[in-house]
DNA sequence: AGCACGCCGACT
DNA sequence: GTCGGCGTGCTC
């Protein structure tokens, strides 16, 4: 029996006579002094375990039982990401309340013979009125399609005037129709669709990497092979980085398919997780959209996954269970027999080796939709033509905006940090603001007048005096945040409409699907916004993109800065000139002659990826060669030390192998935790798991020290 | 993940 | 004298 606890193995229980358990089936059982729910998993019991330490499996649950593949999924991740398997399980049991069977809903018909004494008061003939088609409704519905109170049904219930029924079950999801014509495709579009029909029809594992520029059209190119696999009669899935910015998305699928898809993230309220969950199960979520975690859902029969916008960090999952999900959909796919299709008009280094070496399919739109142009890209060298002081829009972005705005265009600022000012500074002493618990510089957030960390949600006020020399009135905010660019763009633009688009104003799927319209309908002059304005935006009227800090990304020794920075600016840039209007984008830099620079402004993303490439293939960094991180924390600094110089002492070596660190981790201290990373480079073939597991069973680490294990690390946090 | 068992401070 | 803090360890 595999629970869903993070336990090292399974457990065993005996099977009591007249119950019959298979493999997959839903059960609970009786662990320490509570019931938990699991899973029949398979394999044999452990011989060595006393039989009479075993205790009675005590019910099997009326739920569809697990797939063998859904099961497999589970063990594949868990060794894989070295996890407990129970945590992995726990993961594709995220609704345990759809496990009980649906309460079945009653409902109220007419009598089949009206009682002859009964009084028919005018509310009552209401009811009877709804109810004389003969069919059955909710009592809710009922009451309020009469126009009665709820109390009247049940005082004719007892005059026998209506009688109670149980409702059949209504679908969940109306089913999103493949049939339905679809845009006209252009030629290249077309072919790219037939192409990805062609490998779901073949209902056989293969991925795919559908690449092409930005408003190229890929989502209407991959919608092509949801309705193929709507037509063989299995499920569909679409991974998106952020479901709650996705209200664009939405719009476009139920244009075309005539109806809105199963939503599966963290947000859903507990009864449509459970509603959902249980749908998936039984087959009646034809398409699934949804975050990472929608890969762990029951579905009885995928066949085809999409995973949109593939180089996005954000299918990291960076605690618990440490996977990627673009990875897992690929071994998913594997095991279900499903097509995979990546999709990224910037694919991460990884896939595009793979379309490269021929594991994955390749197929590119080279150019825009309806005839629209490509942005032109040009550096601004804030070298030479600097803001003016205390100012971060520097003067050709000054002027460009100005023009746009003049033409009745759109603009956007975009600078990817939140705030008003990402650290504060005492004039008088030189202090900084930090956090208490991470090692981090405090971020000024003028609106809601507070200082916050944005790695621990530590949050205080604005002091009024220097904490150090107790100065007053002393601090000064260093750098700039979205909410000081709306400052200043406020000041040169006054008579512009300004929308703030960051985490902290943008907090759910209503507030961004509203931003999205009213910048549409051209409610906004000046959209300012800090990454989440790169994601897949249509806005037909935007023609100026301006970077206020194309260098932000580029600092630090990450090994994917370079490779993250140019994703991140070429989506933004993306969004400008969707239609006939041409886009322009402004890169601030005060490197412009730094090869993400010069990628950016020739637009040859190709050359700078093979560039990025050649320098990453004779060290054997990913994609050629593996890497795991192990991270060794503890709010006691010494015992985090010891620990990471024991692991390193016990490292593992030879041809292939090599062990860099410990070092302490760029965020040192996190959450009052002291931090040391060490990192277990390999050659790709040679596989890091059973390093790992040898390499921590040599190690003993105290319990206050926690080493957690990140295979095929993409921060480096 | 729960929940119990286990040793040290402020209450009836 | 007891109630209770949450550190450590186990659950087939």
């Amino acid at each position: 029996m595999l629970l869903p606890l993070p336990l090292a193995d399974a457990y065993d229980y005996r099977v009591p006579p007249g119950l019959a358990v298979r493999p997959g089936n839903f059960v609970a059982v009786p662990l320490g002094g509570r019931e938990v729910l699991g899973v029949a998993w398979d394999g044999e019991p452990d011989p060595a375990l006393p039989e009479k330490r075993l205790r009675n499996i005590l019910s099997v649950l009326d739920a569809p039982p697990m797939t063998a593949t859904l099961r497999r999924f589970v063990d594949w991740v868990a060794d894989y990401t070295l996890s407990p398997p129970g945590a992995v399980l726990r993961m594709a049991m995220s609704a345990p309340s759809a496990l009980e069977p649906p309460a079945p809903q009653a409902g109220w018909r007419r009598a089949a013979a009206l009682p002859g004494g009964a009084r028919i008061t005018p509310t009552r003939r209401r009811v009877l009125e709804v109810l004389a088609d003969g069919a059955a409704r909710a009592g809710g519905e009922l009451a309020e399609a009469a126009g009665v109170a709820p109390a009247v049904l049940r005082g004719m219930a007892d005059a026998g005037l209506i009688e109670p029924v149980l409702l059949p079950r209504r679908p969940r999801f109306v089913p999103p129709d493949p049939d339905r014509p679809g845009p006209e495709l252009r030629p290249e579009q077309h072919q790219a669709a037939e192409a990805l029909k062609a490998t779901v029809a073949r209902r056989a594992f293969a991925t795919t990497l559908l690449t092409g520029v930005t408003g190229s059209g890929k989502t209407e190119v991959y919608f092509e092979a949801i309705a193929e696999c709507l037509r063989q009669g299995r499920q569909a899935l679409v991974l998106l980085p952020e479901i709650a910015l996705s209200a664009q998305w939405l719009d476009r699928f139920r244009a075309r398919f005539g109806a809105a898809p199963a939503l599966w993230h963290s947000e859903l309220t507990s009864r449509t997780r459970r509603e959902t969950w249980r749908a998936v199960a039984e087959g009646e979520a034809p398409v699934l959209v949804g975050a990472r975690s929608a890969l762990f859902l029951p579905y009885p029969d995928l066949g085809l996954i999409v995973v949109d916008e593939e180089h996005e960090t954000a299918f990291k999952q960076e605690e618990g269970v440490v996977y990627h999900a673009r990875d897992m959909a690929v071994v998913r796919a594997r095991l279900s027999a499903a097509a995979c299709v990546l999709v990224s008009a910037t694919p991460s280094l990884e896939s595009a080796n793979n379309a490269q070496t021929g594991r994955y399919a390749a197929l590119h739109l080279p150019a825009r939709h309806g005839g629209a142009e490509m942005p032109v890209v040009e550096a601004v060298d804030l070298r030479r033509t600097p803001p003016e002081r205390g100012r971060f829009l520097s003067p050709p972005l000054v002027a460009a905006v100005t023009e746009t705005l003049a033409r009745g265009e759109q603009a956007m600022l975009f600078l990817n940090r939140r705030g008003y000012a990402p650290m504060t500074l005492c004039r008088a002493c030189g202090h900084r603001l930090r956090c208490p618990n991470c090692t981090a510089w405090l971020v000024e957030h003028r609106a809601a007048r507070r200082l916050q960390c944005h790695h621990c949600g530590h949050v205080e006020p604005i002091p009024e005096a220097c904490p150090n020399c107790g100065a007053a009135h002393s601090t000064v905010p260093i750098g700039p945040g979205v909410e000081r660019v709306l400052e200043e763009a406020t000041a040169l633009w006054p008579e512009a409409r300004l929308l703030v688009m960051a985490s902290d104003t943008i907090p759910g799927p209503a507030a961004a699907a509203a931003a999205a319209q009213a910048i549409q309908d051209r409610q906004v002059d000046l959209i300012i916004g800090t990454q989440i304005v790169a994601k897949g935006w249509h806005f037909p009227h935007l023609t100026l993109v301006g970077v206020v800090d194309a260098d932000l990304g580029l600092a630090g020794g990450d090994l994917r800065a370079s490779e993250r920075t140019v994703q991140l600016l070429h989506q933004v840039a993306g969004r400008a000139g969707r239609e006939e209007r041409p886009g322009r984008v402004l890169l601030q830099s005060f490197v412009p002659e730094h090869p993400v620079m010069q990628a950016l402004v020739s637009n040859d993303l190709d050359a700078f990826m093979a560039a990025e490439a050649d320098g990453r293939r004779p060290g054997h960094w990913p994609p050629f060669g593996r890497l795991a991180a192990l991270i060794v924390s503890s709010e006691d600094e010494r015992a985090a030390d010891r620990a990471a110089r024991d692991l390193g002492l016990a490292a593992p070596g030879g041809e292939g192998v090599e062990v860099l660190g410990p070092a302490p981790a760029p965020l040192a201290i996190l959450r009052g935790r002291h931090r040391r990373r060490l990192l277990l480079k390999t050659r790709r073939d040679i596989a890091v798991q059973p390093l790992l597991e040898a390499w921590l069973a040599k190690v003993q680490v105290p319990n206050n020290v926690r080493v957690q294990v990140d295979v095929d690390p993409v921060g480096f946090l």
